[in-house]
DNA sequence: AAATTGCTTAACAATCTCTTAACATTCAGT
DNA sequence: ACTGAATGTTAAGAGATTGTTAAGCAATTT
């Protein structure tokens, strides 16, 4: 099941900033504009990481976050800060609170993927790398895809592209759903293009991993 | 038992902000707010590794320095500056006196982070990983990279850029985040900047060691 | 003041990556 | 089997990123 995220944040641009990124990444995500709307969420799905502003009209994020805490269920909850950066220290320090984590604004997608996935991590929730099987390692960190101990080096596309099939064995992503993660939301490319690269990734990984399901999409699986 | 870092500083945000910092990495921490009651805890603990406001009324982090270093049994213990960012170079390096490490002040968590793990890592208190292999020696002492036993003079961006790639051997920095690190989070410099002192490290230490992935960024390798 | 060192820039070259287009092949449904 | 739509294949060239070089500037040293 996928790893869940609640943003809690006043602002509609950073909350589509964030859910934007946080999805590409994998994560299944929810999201709140306030302290009280994020609680009933909180209450209905029960994710894995809270990722929540200090700053915000109505309970702010330490308000919010204290009563995060107060409920036995959520004692174990991941919590990550947004702070103001001209924010006190001092303050932020004595959230010891609960929060395991914060992240300065203003955000940037990369720092916070960063954080939220060495959080995770962390706590293992996710697991070292997008692993898929025992022939096939996709070490993001590392940028090399190992296969049988041999590391093969893809350029960007196509270490995007397999990463994307791999990080949901068997299955099925759709070219629409391919374009939009890989390539971004309004990139428009040719018909063949993404034939290209699944060919050239087939090329070099062997052909038994990615499989194609005509009129559908395409999919990794463990032979 | 857990390392244990003393932070003297008389600034009550930066104590905390390194305290908060430190703890959340696993170091055990002690604060002090000046150079006395730093020595008494010193005395108490015997910590691992001492970060030393440099100026600080009342006692000076240098007399505080010294007076560490004055004392036999703390003839070994790690010693870590921060020093306001305008202070001169040439004074700092005559420091020598007996810091092991010195981090410019406004004080970036992260960077001070990865410059402890490496400094602890370096003396053998920490074994993680590798700073370097047999044959790349890196000496933030001296300021010197040793090749096959022969000295390398690099200046300071050059430095400052190997040291970043090859605290994490292939790991994959991208161009942000060297910037970040060895510029700094706001120095706006052009596009061709990080190439060409990439390419004098290369010509330098040999290109063997520094991969470039295209489109993500570079990394340090042990052939 | 002249020379040196370190850093940055700019222009251009080299290289790697991506996309396209043309054509071939496969597959599902008749 | 046939047929149209979808996908596979290939090579070329367009596009993007990085490499290289030399020159200029600022700071430091001689």
């Amino acid at each position: 099941m996928a790893i869940s995220i609640l943003v809690i944040d006043d602002e509609e641009d950073i909350r589509e900033l964030l859910s934007y990124n946080l999805i590409k990444e994998g994560y299944s995500v929810e999201t709140a504009e306030n302290g009280e709307q994020g609680l009933e969420i909180l209450k209905r799905i029960h994710p894995d990481l809270v990722i929540l502003d200090v700053m915000m009209p109505g309970m702010d994020g330490i308000e919010v976050c204290e009563a995060i805490r107060s409920d036995p269920e959520h004692r174990k909850t991941l919590i990550c800060f947004l702070t103001a950066r001209n924010e006190d220290y001092s303050q932020i320090a004595g959230l010891d609170a609960g929060a395991d984590d914060y992240v300065a604004k203003p955000v940037r997608p990369k720092v916070l993927l960063s954080r939220v996935n060495a959080l995770l991590r962390r706590k293992g929730v996710l697991h070292d790398n997008k692993v898929s099987d025992d022939q096939i390692i996709i070490n993001r960190e590392k940028y090399v895809v190992t296969k049988d101990g041999e590391e093969i080096h893809l350029p960007r596309k196509e270490f995007e592209l397999l990463a994307l099939l791999a990080s949901r064995p068997d299955h099925v992503f759709d070219r629409e759903t391919i374009l939009d993660q890989v390539w971004g939301a309004d990139i428009v490319v040719g018909d063949r293009t993404i034939d290209v690269h699944i060919r050239k990734l087939r090329e070099k990984i062997g052909s038994e991993y990615i499989k194609t399901i005509k009129g559908v999409g395409y999919k990794f699986i463990m032979p």
